[in-house]
DNA sequence: CTATACTATGACCTGTTGGTCACATGACTT
DNA sequence: AAGTCATGTGACCAACAGGTCATAGTATAG
């Protein structure tokens, strides 16, 4: 957590440390983002950072939450009543979801999705248990859900099927950034792609 | 590419100092991989390391295709022949063969499985247009030739399905190598993992 | 016994890192 | 005007990084 006196400063002066800092980690990854360089590009004394935050992991924590929290805001309603629609239709929701986010905060998004990249680095192992396990959850009772209604198959390993789908949610996003950094045409096919990921998880790809 | 003076060492001693870094890169990842813990792990001297290794990127490489060439012992006859086995069967093997890998050489094999990690990373940038690349055509003209000989919907975006198989090939192994660190007798349950993988391609999650 | 070529060594270099600290500044109270 | 308190500052620190280099050792050849 972020100690007081950065909670006080102006909120202008707080966008601007966080826009720096989304910067920084999403351009080095953790280890490599420099705090000379952040406090360089946010204009702020060395000594300033340190009456911010606690340390390197304590900004970067920050930012994961801020991340987080913007993700969340962008949920569309459907999203808060999971159990109102099919399971593809709710999926679709999430994959929309997840890579309007990265079109529109490219930054934030990189560093939401850092915790993949980062499984085994100590300092993710403590935002693990509270968060990743979380969504770990959260999908594993959506599939339980979808297989008590008859959607899914009860054949599955959930637990598998789970990883898999997380991994893909990551996967389609990071391909989307990659195949789509700059054009701006293209950028709208991206609902395209969630189709075809939507039609990949519900029939493969053999002929039926 | 390793000096001279690294090929004429006895075999023990390099595969000393490569299992040593092996070990490094897997455990830190190549930023935080440290070359004086290399060399004292490897009871060497710093200097002696530079007369064998151009830079930490050369001894990289070298792992990389030292990994890259055992993972390759590995395959069975029947990956050297792609055509003469259906599109399932064939994925069936590579995914089997990534996952004994993994078993057999978790170091080696996390080392190799960094490409995705860092596929942004500059020192990957060079060996990516090489190696990845062929990866990535090798599965893209897979998919075609399983297209023509109708075994796969002619519907999907064969760019976007190759980059999915392949990120759900990394996937399963480092699941794998994450739920199974340890414990030997689970360790035999990964065909049926595979199995799972393959259901989930072929034909998806919903019920028929 | 000397010359030559290769290999081994670790002190040393420069640069950068995350983090500290004694002190400066400025606003608000009394 | 004096005192108080939160905020701001950058020189400074130890630790460590990757990489260099002058020198020493060793083996084979003449």
């Amino acid at each position: 957590m972020p100690k007081a006196t950065f909670l006080n400063l102006p909120k202008e002066k707080r966008k601007k440390i966080e826009d720096v800092s989304f910067d920084e980690f999403s351009t080095y990854g953790f280890d490599n983002a420099s705090i000379n360089r952040i406090v360089s590009n946010a204009r702020i004394a060395k000594g300033s950072f340190y009456q911010y935050f606690e340390d390197k992991k304590d900004l970067f924590l920050h930012l994961f939450d801020v991340a987080g929290k913007a993700k969340m805001s962008f949920m569309s309603p459907i999203l808060m009543n999971p159990y109102e629609v099919s399971f593809i239709d709710y999926m679709r929701e999430v994959y929309r979801v997840g890579i309007k986010f990265s079109k529109e905060y490219p930054h934030a998004a990189k560093v939401s999705n850092m915790y993949f990249r980062m499984i085994d680095h100590p300092v993710m192992k403590e935002v693990m248990s509270a968060n990743l396990d979380a969504g770990n959850q959260f999908f594993e009772t959506l599939l339980h859900e979808a297989i008590e209604r008859g959607e899914i198959k009860e054949s599955i390993d959930k637990k598998f099927v789970t990883h898999l789908l997380i991994s893909m949610n990551l996967s389609i996003a990071e391909y989307f950034l990659r195949e789509n950094s700059g054009s701006i045409e293209y950028s709208d096919n991206y609902l395209d792609l969630v189709e075809e990921l939507l039609d990949f998880i519900s029939n493969g790809i053999l002929v039926s």
